[in-house]
DNA sequence: TTTGTTATGTTATAGTATAACGAATAATGA
DNA sequence: TCATTATTCGTTATACTATAACATAACAAA
């Protein structure tokens, strides 16, 4: 069973771009485009390598275009950052609010995103019997996929 | 029940000695003198801080010099990375195997370490339910610790 | 000591991210 | 419609984080 990854793209562009109107913002020709290209593979991408493929069709933007559209969308929620690996990938739950969860092969890079709760809760409680208020989980396990597993 | 930090310092060094010792590895002087930095509070440091404050004492070695030495120190696990910060921090539990969870406060910037097995067991469980053989957990928590709730 | 190994010094450069300011574009109201 | 305002984007410069590559020094074992 092989995921037909194009439908991944349109689901995320066409909620981004609901979203967008619910909430009055504008999801420019830039904006799309960068989402568009981080929804490429379930891979985490890098600024400088978005960047490069907007080289190719728009006419190599500086750091900071590709940076604020990343800020965008990280706050709209429409992709979350690997902090471990200083790179970007999109959400497969834009539409519902909740914490950032990972997996991450470390053999072919695909990075799976979970929304667990009972993690999330678990780790809500453990912080409050130490009187801390969490306000942001990151989590982001490394380790062998199913298919990179009997690989190696 | 203010804490006596100097006791933190002390304890961190003596047993990186005793486990370099146990372990057969140099526990040099560069080696002690950038843990002994890092363990200069609870808050993660930068290596370029680190290598600032190398500069006062030794004479501003260049940054591969403190980074090798980071190197050394994550791989022994005397410190942890925290990889949202880029930053630095001394492990509370060097002498035992464990994965890397932290409490981060947004406002002081303290950071605690968590040893909650329940947390990686749940997030180990979740991941072999998803067919992934999870290496390595990695789990920063932002929000406020106990004495900045009441300062906010 | 000689030899091999490990650690450190040094120079250069790669990779990631943001500050600051100006131009362009889009939304709003007269 | 046009002027006003706010938002977005372009551009230059620079800060911050990290590593490659090679030379030298310190240490450990024979």
């Amino acid at each position: 069973m092989t995921h037909n990854h194009q439908h991944c793209i349109t689901d995320a562009l066409e909620t981004a771009e609901q979203l967008c109107q619910q909430r009055q913002l504008r999801f420019t020709k830039l904006r799309r485009r960068v989402l568009e290209l981080i929804w490429t593979n379930h891979k985490p991408v890098g600024a400088y390598q978005l960047l490069k493929a907007l080289k190719t069709t728009d006419d190599m933007p500086a750091p900071p275009t590709v940076y604020r559209a990343l800020d965008f969308l990280l706050q709209q929620g429409f992709i979350h950052r690997i902090a471990s690996l200083n790179a970007f990938i999109g959400c497969c739950f834009a539409d519902r609010q909740h914490v950032s969860q990972f997996l991450i092969c470390n053999h072919c890079h695909n990075a799976t995103e979970l929304h667990d709760k009972r993690i999330s809760g678990l780790i809500y409680k453990s912080a409050h019997d130490q009187d801390f208020k969490p306000q942001q989980q990151v989590l982001e396990v490394f380790g062998l996929c199913h298919s990179c597993q009997s690989a190696h």
